[in-house]
DNA sequence: TTAATAATAAAGCGCTTGCTTAACTATCGC
DNA sequence: GCGATAGTTAAGCAAGCGCTTTATTATTAA
């Protein structure tokens, strides 16, 4: 088990290839084998195996193989992990908003009762 | 202006670094200097200055310059971005589920005609 | 005006990434 | 069994990344 850092630098690692946002994009509408990934993209199969390899190491996806094919689906908890690391900063940089806002009502508040 | 992909790419490429994100911690709790952000981190100065311009290179942060100090901030809208492409996907992800769950259903409606 | 502070620029270096090609293995359908 | 299909392994290579050190440029304050 790795511990969220690492996981997040993988995660995030992981989403900042186009080619690999493609081919979640597509595990996204349902699951796909290696081929039916491949079909789209303008590179060699192993290629597309070593961006597999760097999204099942995220997390972010899973497979399991039958027989020749392997099948391959989105692990939809690793990418709310991701997602809400992100949130998290968004909600934060909002209450730091919420604080300037109550202190600029203090001063005016003070201001008046002199 | 950068296309929606590549902004992508510099976001999650961004992210992907323990020590940007950390920096975006910081400066989610509010504005900071270089030399501030720099502080808690164990490298050198211009290393700091470098992740730094990762990062507004992004778009995922911003700076300007007041007299020798250049103050930092998050970009919010950025962030938003990159939070949605994964929830979008995660929304995908969910209507293909309905859409099973239907089917399901139609077959077994279709069962009970017969 | 000089010393300290804050930031910046430039060059270099080892490690990682994103491919490629070539060779190989396992399974399927006839 | 045999050819076609689906995936896998390994090696190699150019480009990019994450630092470092050294040197430099503002700006501020005493």
């Amino acid at each position: 088990m790795l511990n969220q850092q690492a996981q997040l630098d993988k995660a995030f690692q992981a989403l900042a290839d186009p080619t690999r946002r493609a081919m979640v994009e597509r595990m996204a509408r349902g699951p796909v084998s290696v081929s039916e990934l491949a079909r789209p993209l303008d590179m060699s199969l192993p290629a597309v195996m070593q961006h597999l390899a760097v999204l099942e190491a995220s997390g972010l996806v899973q497979s399991r193989k039958a027989g020749r094919v392997r099948t391959c689906e989105i692990n939809p908890e690793a990418l709310s992990a991701a997602e809400q690391w992100i949130n998290q900063r968004r909600i934060e940089w909002g209450h730091r908003l919420d604080r300037l806002g109550r202190y600029l009502e203090t001063l005016k508040t003070e201001g008046e009762e002199k």
